[in-house]
DNA sequence: GATGAATGAGTCTTCATTCAT
DNA sequence: AATGAATGAAGACTCATTCAT
């Protein structure tokens, strides 16, 4: 007996097909018929799982966003010095957006346009919380800058993505060491 | 004698059409027919100025790029000091994210996304040269961090076009104090 | 022991279940899945029970014709006067059609429409033959107008189902005295 | 220069091309591209006339239902006396029924099925007020009896519904006399 | 007998693009 | 240059029917 269902791999497939054709060519220009085929299912089958094309779009970020999540936190204990969590937390990202580029290109993507309803978003940002909690702790301890957690966001987490983005461009190559300057750029931004 | 033509003015409308639409609604959300009513052309029309649907978009993307960086170079001269030349590259930027918040959000669209194609991509990124060299006298003068300028823009400019999405869905408010608390964080994650 | 056996409840319930979603959206505007649901079957058992979506109609119609023709002679039995018989058959019928709403409106739909086919039609006409055994002897008696069955079936039988939609759409509503105007109004018509 | 532009002429080739596969067929089992074939129209032409299926049948159906009416009051006026109104009414119907029969054919499946919306029923209904007027008058005159307008139309008028239908089946033949026959029929249940 | 997941043909509708005016 | 009616290919979604369990 299988631990995984003929039915959870079918959703599976289907969530695996959306990431890479939304990757590729955008939500509006993925037809549910490519999305279909290949996840080498029916036509008619995405709709045993999905009740349509929007809630594919919103579920699939729901998990990717929550597998994303669950990586970013890999390792991490709440009680640990501010400076070692964040470096634990970045690096986790930063190692999730190289590693598992076709999910971090699906997430900018659903991030900067408006294809994910606002609901799902939502959804998906509710498992940041302990980042959020250490950028508190730090800020109490007054080796985080006292600004809104935006800002911190955008400085420190969001570059990320844009150097994601080149490297899939092959403009721009991620190394070790670059990834170490990186995290010093990061930490540089955000420590008081 | 007008200085702007009647063919002007109805290109300027389209191209206005197709940012405020794409923006809304996503560039495969946004018909041709749409883009053309809000500029009040019929649809045949848009074909006397633009090739297809792609090369409007592609057009859009040039002309906002280049008008992006037309501003962001305002005031702006070559020799000054590396330090004050940043700070006013980069207030300029955010200032035009900030007030052209439809350009702003057309482009961020455009680049986190596959619907601009790549020579497009490529023509918008040449205006951007000022900065570059900027950057690389910094470097010389060993003001700047000797990295990549892909890891500069990523952690000085990039995260100002989170802040705008943020603003955008009303979820943080961007004020005079965050300004200038924003420009020490991208200058710090920059700056040796 | 049962004299309705599970089976035969099973069909029952589709039958019931087809008559009252037919009615209210159409034939063709019914799924097959929605007549399993309602009548608390798997999709799949329906073909158990039925060829295809066609038979199934056919049936349903060939059932409820036969009901309502065996309501129709109810308490009637061949020997009587024309007179006497006619009012006990009419108003058998005006009774079926004001009571059994449901199946009348059924009934009125598969009489006006092409959903039922040739075969379903003639098979449902066979019990009406008592009806027009009266009216060839009432023929004969020189008590009803020598005309074809068909305008009698018109001008006495066919008002009862617009009066019973007009009540069922609540423009109208029939009440006893009604009922005996309406009697009288059929019975004029072809009386001689 | 055309007295019937050419929108017009495949606006009337569409609602023509939708009566006859509607009267073939029903409704649901009618697809719009046969519709768009039979006009001999493409498919997207429909919608730049009717904004989609429901809107084409109601349009359909308040066009036909007008012409009826039309055609209903052709030599009637209002000063004559109720029997012989009456009788001009009654066998312009007849003849619409029995000349027209594509467009009755439509109009009884219409006024026996859930295809068409309420409004339009009410749209449709507009026009009879004629003949509801003369009934009005003739109960006045103690000509008519006094019953409500639906019973008087059940029985006078409803009834050449089914033997239009009967004809259209070939189960039965409308001839002069029949007609005159059938007159006879509708008046005697409704006079006092 | 009974289920219901799976199929895929078929439906309505949209929309980029063309072309006669 | 400008129009907008017309096209028809393509897309989202439905549903009658089958079949492995």
């Amino acid at each position: 007996m299988n631990t995984v269902s003929k039915s959870q791999k079918k959703r599976d497939a289907l969530v695996k097909a959306t990431i890479s054709l939304v990757n590729n060519n955008g939500f509006h220009a993925t037809p549910m018929s490519k999305i279909a085929k290949m996840a080498e299912v029916s036509a008619g089958t995405i709709y045993l799982y999905f009740e349509n094309k929007q809630d594919l779009v919103n579920q699939v970020y729901i998990d990717v966003k929550a597998a994303f999540s669950k990586f970013a936190f890999k390792d991490y204990e709440e009680g640990g010095s501010v400076n070692k969590g964040f470096e634990i937390i970045w690096k986790n990202i930063a190692e999730f957006k190289l590693m598992k580029v076709e999910e971090a290109m699906f997430l900018s993507q659903c991030d900067n346009t408006p294809i994910v309803d606002e609901p799902s978003r939502k959804e998906g940002l509710k498992h940041l919380q302990p980042l959020l909690d250490l950028w508190e702790r730090g800020k109490k301890e007054e080796i985080i800058k006292p600004v809104s957690p935006y800002m911190l966001y955008a400085f420190s987490i969001y570059p990320i993505a844009f150097l994601m983005n080149m490297q899939e461009r092959e403009i721009f190559k991620l190394t070790k060491e670059n990834i170490d300057e990186a995290y010093e750029m990061a930490w540089n931004s955000i420590k008081i």
